[in-house]
DNA sequence: GATGAAAAAATTTGCGG
DNA sequence: CCGCAAATTTTTTCATC
């Protein structure tokens, strides 16, 4: 979980193999490799021990589960002190899927995934806005994700 | 691939649990449920051929990769058809990890992982100012990430 | 460290309710 | 559509190099 693991070009191949297809097998894997399904198994370890390989997910697409509207909001505070407890705020919201604390134009940057559009009015209104700390907000609305992949390693 | 499957309990529970863990054992998953592992089988292979699971993903952590730098950048465009050429040419960074298409304050949105702001600043200056189609950028550096889930299903 | 075969575990299939 | 259980595949271990 803590060593400085400096990985090599068999970990790199699992690493990019795994990370569009989790379940590839090891005897494939070893194959493609020329190593053996030992090997394999050993390197992965190594990398979930050194936490760079943090978990496995199955991935679901948002909009086959009815959430149609993706977009970000950017939120200013009234005071830098007040971002923990916006942030146990948000946290309390199943449609914020991801927050950052950035520099820049806003305090908070946040992603968020509703039904329709009504249900990001009403979020955004009734939730969002309503939280004391907010001073402002403003909101993208993502038309489309043309490019979603993970760091190549 | 296309139908339109209304997911139960059960498949929101075996959701829930294979997108903490895309290995949680099928078995583990029918104990839990009170019913038979084929059971499990059959509605995880449902849910791929409808399409809301589409991929099982080992995921890593980019800081333990080296990519300790994340932002977002915010591209406008001189011209709103410039758009698809734009995206060949982020597209073909590796370094640009999520593009979106968006209304609002910018006409694409990026996130970008860089090893450091050297490396940032190189990218920002030579590779993304330097497309010709793009009129300005604006970059929020992102400190945390504090909320980093999938929708719940 | 890596190997590779053997043991253990999990997935997948198919018959029967 | 579900359950059970056999058949297959995959993961994991370990003695050895």
């Amino acid at each position: 979980m803590h060593d400085d693991y400096r990985i090599d070009n068999l970990d790199r191949s699992i690493l990019t193999a795994l990370q569009a297809d989790a379940r590839t097998p090891y005897a494939e894997l070893a194959k493609r490799n020329g190593v053996s399904p030992g090997t394999i198994h050993v390197r992965v370890e190594k990398m979930k021990q050194a936490g760079i390989i943090t978990s496995a997910q199955v991935v679901v697409d948002p909009k086959k589960l009815g959430y149609q509207v993706c977009c970000f909001i950017g939120i200013n505070l009234k005071a830098a002190g007040d971002y923990p407890a916006v942030l146990e705020k948000l946290q309390a919201l199943p449609q914020v899927v991801e927050a950052y604390y950035t520099t820049g134009h806003y305090s908070i940057f946040t992603k968020i995934l509703t039904h329709n559009i009504d249900a990001l009015h009403a979020l955004l209104v009734h939730e969002i806005q309503s939280i004391e700390q907010i001073q402002s907000t403003e909101t993208l609305l993502s038309l489309q994700q043309p490019i979603h992949r993970q760091i190549a390693p």
